[in-house]
RNA sequence: GGGUUGGUAGUUCAGUUGGUUAGAAUGCCGCCCUGUCACGGCGGAGGUCGCGGGUUCGAGUCCCGUCCAGCCCGCCA
């Protein structure tokens, strides 16, 4: 027996047990002839006292950090406690030791507040998870799965693998292949996601199938993006869409539950695409504050009909909506050549900020011209306390004009309004950055305050301007909204005036497709499913896709529609990036165990890496290197 | 593909306007210490300033190139 207890376990009710513990040297502390010696394992750390009779066997055999060690003992109550810890009560007399395995000095401290860089703790991954701090983080992933397979089960879920060697078809994300030696020439490639044979279980009647699998896309990463990365992967038939939003407004409900004891029983919001890109810039905004954009100027196009849910009704109808804005569209429009010739002038209100310095509103107009955000700079009013206004714009706009821009903003005394300008897509997307990038100075972002958010109505199609053509927004399996299939069958998916794709009607589409939203995240998305040929032919048409090429890439789902395929849609959870949320993390690195660079490498096992060339030759692969 | 920040002791970092022998903390090694728990005290070792080139009497510092790492944009159905 290696060891009676973990070193997390014992207190003063163990006083007197006669113990064997095992686990790495944390800390040796000699004070001349006594030594305490810290002693961790994954469940804790517990204090050993070597008294005088070991310091011989100490002499012959010193420990090191990280040593493994086995010790005999009895458990004594200490003459000084430490509070801090829980095992601090106690401390184990040693009276013989074990030394299991020496360790070399290890680059960087085992400890919550390590001297390692990022580099570093990666390089050595195997000791960094020693460290509390990861492991936490690796509990709580293992907490969130738990709960979800509970959850899951619990509602007749049922886990079924599917294949990881599949084929490539590269619609959206590129694939990872992998060649095949067997069938010389030829690649599998990675799954994306699974998500066609989810799909085809579907057909096959499992109506309630759940996977926490691993998912494979060859692109740049980031802090929460990594090649290899997991996903709840879920789907459902016989069911519509608001079946799918309860199940998983449940699923994400219990989570919170279980692994932060959060009663999450406030309803989540609903919004549509249009209206959270009208109103924050954003697919997947913040709603944990306010700050919303004001529109002041916009092309009349953008956003028009669109249904939502939050009020019942239609969010405005272009003409309404344009005349709602006529007076405020008036008044921008002045001698400011920077509005007049600017698409888009969009403002934000920032509370309480009126006072900022000359040097904070250059620091500010500094950030929006970054490349990131490009843009050309940023116009500010400042609503001072005595009622007047101070602004960077005070040419070209009178103290009448500019309090009729605060009132549209719903500027009060004390807030200064930011004003980005330029063209829609870039200055809506500024203000949004912008918007995130006040809420976290202003400290709005608060990593234990959550707020749940479907995003809804997403456009069906999206434009691809290098191939003049319609890419599938979410994937090309989800279907347009019923009221929409009309308009996507009876025209012609060519896009004739490329400037000019925005008056396609293919571009006012929308799918039944959301989003869950988390703190600004998106957590989770899916679609309600097509699950007619005729459709699903009619969708990749509208992709570019001819008849044989429909069938070379996907002829085995088209050919399963045929045989009764149930309505059926279903949704993926991000299980990495829901899990670094709940963390209160941003990077998900480190509720990873093993996780890769930034350049897609993994630095401790120092892939990927050259093969050898008898690997090759099984291949029947030359490596041939273009420039 | 682009932007940006960084690379100096095992580690985390400082290093002024270009100027003597590149510093601190921590870790490591040695000695001392019977109640520490971030133990303490004394002493010691430890440097290809990422790499290559240039400017200069002189470069860690300035310039050019390059590699690596972090973050971001593009990309990510």
């Amino acid at each position: 027996m290696f060891r009676s207890h973990t070193s997390g376990q014992l207190r003063m009710a163990d006083i007197n047990t006669e113990v064997t513990l095992a686990g790495w040297v944390q800390t040796v502390r000699k004070f001349g002839s006594i030594t305490f010696v810290d002693l961790r394992d994954r469940y804790g750390i517990t204090q050993l006292l070597f008294n005088e009779s070991l310091n011989a066997a100490l002499d012959a055999n010193p420990l090191g950090r990280e040593f493994v060690l086995q010790v005999k003992g009895k458990v004594s109550e200490r003459s000084n406690k430490n509070l801090n810890i829980p095992t601090g009560e106690i401390e184990i007399a040693v009276s013989s030791f074990s030394i299991l395995n020496k360790s070399i000095t290890p680059p960087f401290t085992i400890q919550d507040d390590t001297d390692g860089g990022d580099e570093l703790r990666m390089k050595y991954r195997f000791l960094d998870l020693r460290r509390n701090a990861v492991k936490k983080n690796l509990e709580l992933r293992y907490a969130v799965g738990r709960s979800t397979r509970n959850y899951l089960h619990e509602n007749d879920f049922m886990d079924i693998e599917t294949p990881f060697l599949i084929k490539s078809t590269p619609e959206g994300a590129r694939d990872f292949v992998v060649p095949s030696r067997m069938n010389a020439g030829q690649f599998y490639a990675l799954p994306q996601s699974p998500q066609t044979f989810k799909q085809l279980l579907m057909v096959s009647g499992y109506d309630r199938y759940y996977q926490i699998v691993k998912c494979f896309r060859d692109e740049d990463l980031r802090a929460d993006r990594q090649p290899e990365f997991t996903q709840i992967d879920c789907e459902m038939c016989f069911v519509e869409q608001e079946d799918i939003l309860q199940m998983f407004e449940g699923l994400v409900r219990r989570i919170f539950k279980d692994v932060k004891n959060i009663d999450y029983s406030e309803i989540i919001e609903r919004m549509t695409w249009e209206e959270a890109m009208w109103t924050y810039g954003n697919d997947k905004p913040d709603i944990r504050f306010g700050m919303k954009l004001c529109n002041l100027k916009f092309p009349s196009h953008t956003f028009t009909a669109s249904p939502n849910p939050s009020e019942g009704g239609t969010f405005a109808k272009t003409e309404a909506r344009n005349e709602m804005y006529k007076d405020i569209s008036s008044i921008i429009a002045s001698d400011f050549a920077v509005f007049n010739d600017a698409e888009t002038v969009v403002a934000i209100c920032i509370p309480n900020c009126s006072d900022y310095s000359r040097k904070q509103t250059d620091e500010l107009i500094e950030w929006v011209k970054r490349p990131q955000i490009g843009m050309k700079g940023l116009a500010f009013i400042k609503c001072n306390n005595d009622g007047t206004y101070k602004s960077s714009i005070d040419k070209f706009y009178t103290e009448e004009q500019l309090k009729s821009i605060a009132a549209t903003c719903n500027a009060v005394a004390g807030d200064l309004i930011l004003i980005v300008a330029g063209a829609e897509e870039r200055t809506r997307k500024a203000a949004s950055d912008l918007r995130m990038h006040m809420g976290t100075n202003l400290g709005l972002r608060k990593a234990d305050d959550f707020k749940l958010l479907w995003v809804m109505d997403f456009p069906l199609f999206e434009y691809a301007e290098e191939d003049n053509r319609w890419v599938a927004r979410h994937h090309p399996f989800t279907s347009p909204k019923p009221s929409d299939i009309d308009t996507m069958i009876n025209n012609n998916p060519k896009i004739e005036n490329a400037a000019e794709y925005l008056k396609h009607p293919y571009a006012n589409i929308k799918a039944n497709a959301y989003d869950m939203v988390l703190n600004g995240n998106e957590i989770g998305g899916g679609s309600i499913r097509i699950y007619q040929k005729e459709l699903q032919q009619k969708m990749f048409a509208a992709l570019g896709m001819d008849d044989a090429e429909q069938q070379h890439k996907f002829g085995f789902l088209l050919g399963a529609f045929e045989y009764g395929a149930p309505p059926h849609g279903g949704l993926a959870f991000g299980f990495d990036r829901l899990c670094a949320i709940l963390g209160g993390s941003e990077s998900i690195r480190d509720f990873i165990a093993f996780p890769k660079n930034n350049s897609g490498r993994d630095v401790m096992i120092d892939a990927p890496s050259t093969i050898d060339d008898k690997q090759f030759e099984e291949l029947q692969i030359k490596l041939d290197l273009k420039e």
